[in-house]
DNA sequence: GGAGAAATAAGTAAAAATACTTATCTCTTG
DNA sequence: CAAGAGATAAGTATTTTTACTTATTTCTCC
């Protein structure tokens, strides 16, 4: 008999991860065996546990699930992580498949999805909502089209990280505690966010971030 | 025997729901008669059920949690509503009981809430999140401090004209230019404005005029 | 007509952001 | 292994914001 699949939850809202335990119990070859309301909490947890999916989810207090998706790459190479979204956001997408997640789930998939996800992931493949698969073809044939038009001003995965702390309210130095960086790295990632969104100030930023979904409020 | 509680669930996100769904039938005297992913088909439907407590979210596409709850309770008044809400913003938490609402619980409580949530609304009482405990009982002591200070932060008009041209990427200075006023003037409103709304600098500005509709972006 | 609220203005000082530049270090990719 | 991109860091100078305070004028409301 095969050994059943290890899964871990991390996602800050208490009541969505119980939701999703709940559900996942329901499959008796899936096996919660982590269920943790941050990323820092995970990354501390991870060497003293087995997993074989994490559903992470991207938007939390301290470290986000991009960051912890790297963290936790880095311990276990091996690790199957799905996202969950609220949003298929491009940037999103791009930035969680960057940082080496192997599925992108949105909020309002329905569970068969999420069963879906663990057992392709399983496989070794990679899985999609498919309320994405609009904007991914779309982007896939923008490729394909030869246009090639590399998008200069893409933030960085780092810039979209300091953008989301800017957001936040917090200032150049907090950041710059909170990423153990220079203060004066940030003030440049910060000029240089102005400069590729084209942004004046703070103001700019925000709004900026917050229709482009980088943020939510 | 006493009847099931009948209760309906509103929420964007179909996974939230699902699960909230799995955990609301563990108690056998519970029944969800509902379970709709906006505010339309909630009111759509509310006609053609019986139903006693509704979780309702605020942030849903098209028709909001604060919109469905005034027209839910107009149609149904003896209805009880629940808000299921990411924050426990003063804001938001202000705004849903002024629609009516009988309970407020942060997507970060654990299931326990949920339930009691439902029993003490069903008793007649209202119930609220403990996490925002202490923000209300701040709120509360205010209130029976007889000072009786209307909500003394809510902002003039020449504040919000003022709060708006920050939202929109001006300059103190420039502001000051384009309403004919000293700078240190619209520097004096400002620091009001970030008193007012307990903001901490222009991020959080953005955030919060954006929470409260003052800007729409 | 007087009380109180709001808008106006200013002084001073400190903290933060912005505009320039230059220079490593590391990693990926051809 | 070389090239390029990204993250890191720092110098210097200017502009902007923020934190304190006080004071005058112009409203409206009772």
């Amino acid at each position: 008999m095969t050994r059943n699949v290890r899964i871990a939850l991390v996602d800050d809202h208490t009541l969505f991860r119980t939701g999703l335990r709940g559900l996942l119990s329901q499959r008796d070859d899936f096996e919660v065996v982590a269920d943790v309301g941050s990323g820092e909490e995970f990354i501390e947890l991870l060497p003293t546990i087995d997993v074989d999916v994490v559903f992470m989810d991207i938007s939390m207090p301290g470290m986000d699930g991009a960051e912890a998706t790297r963290r936790a790459l880095q311990l276990r190479p091996e690790l199957r992580i799905v996202t969950l979204s609220m949003y298929g956001d491009d940037h999103y997408y791009t930035l969680m498949m960057e940082c080496g997640a192997s599925g992108f789930l949105l909020k309002d998939s329905d569970i068969d999805e999420v069963y879906a996800a663990v057992d392709t992931t399983m496989a070794g493949d990679s899985y999609f909502s498919s309320a994405l698969l609009g904007s991914l073809t779309r982007n896939m044939s923008r490729l394909s089209s030869g246009i090639e038009e590399e998008d200069d001003d893409a933030l960085s995965d780092r810039e979209i990280e300091i953008l989301v702390e800017v957001c936040r309210g917090l200032s150049n130095q907090e950041i710059a505690d909170k990423l153990f960086i220079s203060k004066r790295t940030v003030d440049k990632h910060r000029a240089n966010i102005l400069e590729k969104t084209g942004c004046k100030n703070t103001a700019n930023l925000v709004v900026y971030a917050i229709k482009n979904r980088l943020v939510e409020i």
